[in-house]
DNA sequence: ATGGTTGGGATCCAA
């Protein structure tokens, strides 16, 4: 009888993905979790209603956790775990019911919370975008709910595609991209004050130093993506202070870029010992 | 200054 694994000793891997549409990517999903099969896998922008998630995959891995919220056509989280955890909360950002973010509880107590923070349209002026103005809303949210963490104190982690870019290395031109949604300092600035609010520590910074450019997306549109490299550091993993010495590894898995069908997103894989 | 690509699900929207 197959039965649940027990929560793993020592170090366990962690992977946050925005996989633009889960259907879409079965062949580059099983690549991936072939190669480096993370005990616990994130995804954000499944673009798939809960009712035609496609399991087979993530179960033919050993994913015999599955927690899912999805709707048609966009957003979507997603939680898959190799041990069992349990459905902490999804939480309706700013009274909307849009599946931008779920969380579980790990064996140890730690609280993972899975993100999708709207990317916020092009025009990055709340007044004349309501996108961009939502964006900020749903920011503002998120520093208010991390000081109510802070304030309890306990184990967490943060994961999801923010959908900013909050260093200057964090972008391919700081000065082309000041104007840009997902690079304007009010985001930037936000992002900033979200940290603070409950000393969060990014997980992924906390290995490869701020001189360093580091992106996880790259847009489709320009054709030669890899050489051009005008990438963003949008993808994130955020974990709260007791955990930072916890941290082992952490890596942008940019190879899943250049696949096949792949997403304009790479995964993040970050290595953690809660036991 | 502009347009470039992708996916979903309808003939356009979001990213």
């Amino acid at each position: 009888m197959p039965k649940k694994p027990a929560a793993p000793k020592g170090p366990i891997t962690l992977a946050t993905w925005n996989i633009n549409s889960i259907r879409a990517r079965l062949d580059l999903m099983d690549g991936f979790l072939r190669q480096y099969a993370p005990d616990v896998l994130c995804l954000q922008e499944t673009k798939v209603r809960d009712d035609q998630f496609p399991h087979e995959l993530f179960d033919a891995h050993g994913y015999t956790t599955r927690l899912i919220k999805g709707q048609p056509g966009y957003n979507g989280v997603a939680i898959f775990a190799k041990h069992q955890v349990e459905l902490h909360e999804m939480r309706a950002l700013c009274g909307r019911n849009d599946c931008r973010h779920i969380s579980a509880k790990l064996p140890d107590g730690t609280v993972l919370h899975n993100y999708y923070v709207p990317a916020g349209g092009d025009v990055p002026d709340p007044v004349k975008n309501d996108k961009f103005a939502h964006k900020l809303e749903v920011v503002a949210e998120m520093t208010a709910w991390s000081m109510e963490l802070k304030k309890k104190g306990g184990k967490e982690i943060l994961v999801g595609d923010l959908n900013i870019a909050p260093l200057e290395t964090d972008v391919w031109s700081h000065k082309q991209l000041l104007n840009v949604v997902s690079h304007t300092p009010v985001e930037t600035e936000g992002m900033l004050k979200m940290q603070a609010a409950r000393d969060w520590v990014d997980a992924v910074r906390h290995f490869v130093p701020a001189e360093q450019k580091l992106y996880s997306w790259w847009s489709y549109r320009s054709p030669n993506w890899e050489l051009a490299d005008k990438g963003r550091r949008l993808d994130h993993v955020w974990v709260s202070p007791q955990l930072k010495g916890k941290l082992k590894h952490a890596q942008v898995i940019k190879e899943m870029r250049g696949k096949e069908k792949a997403s304009d997103h790479a995964p993040i894989i970050v290595t953690i010992d809660l036991g």
